[in-house]
DNA sequence: CCTCTTGACTTTGTCCGACAAAGTCCTAGC
DNA sequence: GCTAGGACTTTGTCGGACAAAGTCAAGAGG
């Protein structure tokens, strides 16, 4: 089937649902098409491309997949950045895929919490301040109700939290696949050990104290002794920190796309 | 519109096309379609399914979108792990799109290229002790033939292979989406700076060193100094830390789905 | 006997037309 | 003025159709 000589490229025609979505996807990437902004209707998009619905649809349905178009509650397409947690919950479903064990993530953790309470340290605003300090309230209700469900999301916005307040967007989404899969072993911690909930308030006290008097010694120390309180913790809990991260949080995972 | 009373949900009916989308990707993730089985025809999908080959169609992009099935030579359907660089190329766009800084690059690749440095130490086996000699070879070959982009190239090699040797898939992971995007620079400081890659050769000589004599503390430093040499360089090349990652990258990314 | 061509068959990419369900918008009646 | 319809739009789905490209096996020619 070779030709007789390897004189010309092989010619590659891109299929034309492909074609339509890169051309959208430019529009996005360039900005010319602003988050938020409609993308038109279907019918709209098969005049400008010239092709058929069909294949409008097989491009819009990949656009979707990759986030970078979103269906508005009237159905219609509009244009969006792709969401970090939704790159980060697919992240984290390879990692479950994978089969991660939880010191594999507890290490990465370790490593990011403490470089999101550092760099929070030089730029943490007073607003953000103030929402650690919403957090903490939540969270200390949520000790006193004994509901560990709710104690367990909050210590994730906390730490989502803090993450922000560094003001790093890399760190922000760096952590989050990691974080998505590490932090809601909170609640089966603080169902077992009776002693991790204080812990943690008082963790989390000293850390948010250490925001506000910039002490970068001070945030480094305490993410740190909190996060190996969560080790501790995770053993006392009755689990092993080389067990993999179980296929059960494939469907607990985040409210984003279904499965 | 609103019924008398809230007593009932929304009955949600997703799509047909998602519904194949899901049924087909918890074939994969259950690990009942393992990686590189065929999926089957299109026709034998829509007479399992029971719905129309466009439906069909659609969800097939999604999850080639998704990573979970791909396109063999033949334009078959067969079922694949997500990739992780696939994944992460999205993240690094998403990255580039969100204008991040390379300060916030540089903070985040410190504090993994050193957490990866930390656990190689504890897990590296002779194997990858080997690799890493191989491809410091390249490194002094390139240095010697003045050829930045092959020692940029073979530089992140590096530090991919570090990761690697620390056993943790997460960090792997984690440290690729920065990675995609900080490294490539290594070819422009090299260029630029006429010290940079003798630098690099030491710094990278002490850490596989280091990482052989299980010293902790020496590859912890310099991992560390490697980095920060990296920050040097980067400013005497004439660049600015704080400026944004520009969009010239998303187009010469890895070599993963075309923009 | 082996190689090469050829032609039937399969599979994908694309198109056309159609229709029901659900949302939107305008209008007429109270 | 507000509400209930009704017309129109848009999406989701279906059926069928055909060209291009790949696969495979049988037959022609050496």
């Amino acid at each position: 089937m070779d030709a007789t000589q390897g004189r010309f490229e092989r010619i590659q025609v891109a299929p034309a649902y492909q074609l339509v979505a890169e051309a959208i996807e430019r529009e996005v990437v360039s900005g010319r098409l602003l988050p938020g902004e409609p993308v038109g209707t279907e019918a709209e998009l098969v005049r400008q491309f010239g092709v058929n619905r069909s294949t409008v649809r097989e491009g819009i349905r990949a656009l979707e997949e990759g986030g970078f178009i979103q269906r508005g509650p009237d159905r219609r397409l509009y244009a969006c950045l792709p969401r970090y947690n939704r790159l980060s919950s697919r992240m984290s479903r390879a990692l479950i895929l994978h089969e991660v064990t939880f010191r594999e993530l507890f290490s990465v953790a370790l490593a990011l919490e403490v470089a999101s309470a550092e760099q929070a340290v030089a730029h943490i605003t007073d607003e953000m301040l103030e929402r650690l300090e919403e957090n903490q309230g939540e969270i200390e209700a949520a000790a006193q109700a004994g509901d560990a469900a709710r104690l367990s999301e909050a210590d994730s916005t906390f730490h989502h939290l803090v993450a922000k307040a560094s003001g790093n967007r890399v760190l922000l989404l760096s952590r989050e696949p990691a974080s998505l899969l590490f932090f809601p072993t909170t609640e089966l911690i603080c169902r077992r050990v009776p002693e991790g909930p204080p812990r943690l308030i008082v963790a989390h006290r000293h850390i948010i104290d250490a925001l506000r008097a910039r002490d970068l010694e001070q945030a480094r120390l305490w993410m740190s002794r909190h996060l190996h309180d969560w080790e501790r913790g995770f053993a006392r809990a009755g689990r092993d920190l080389d067990e993999p991260v179980e296929r059960v949080y494939a469907r607990s995972l985040p409210p984003g796309i279904a499965v």
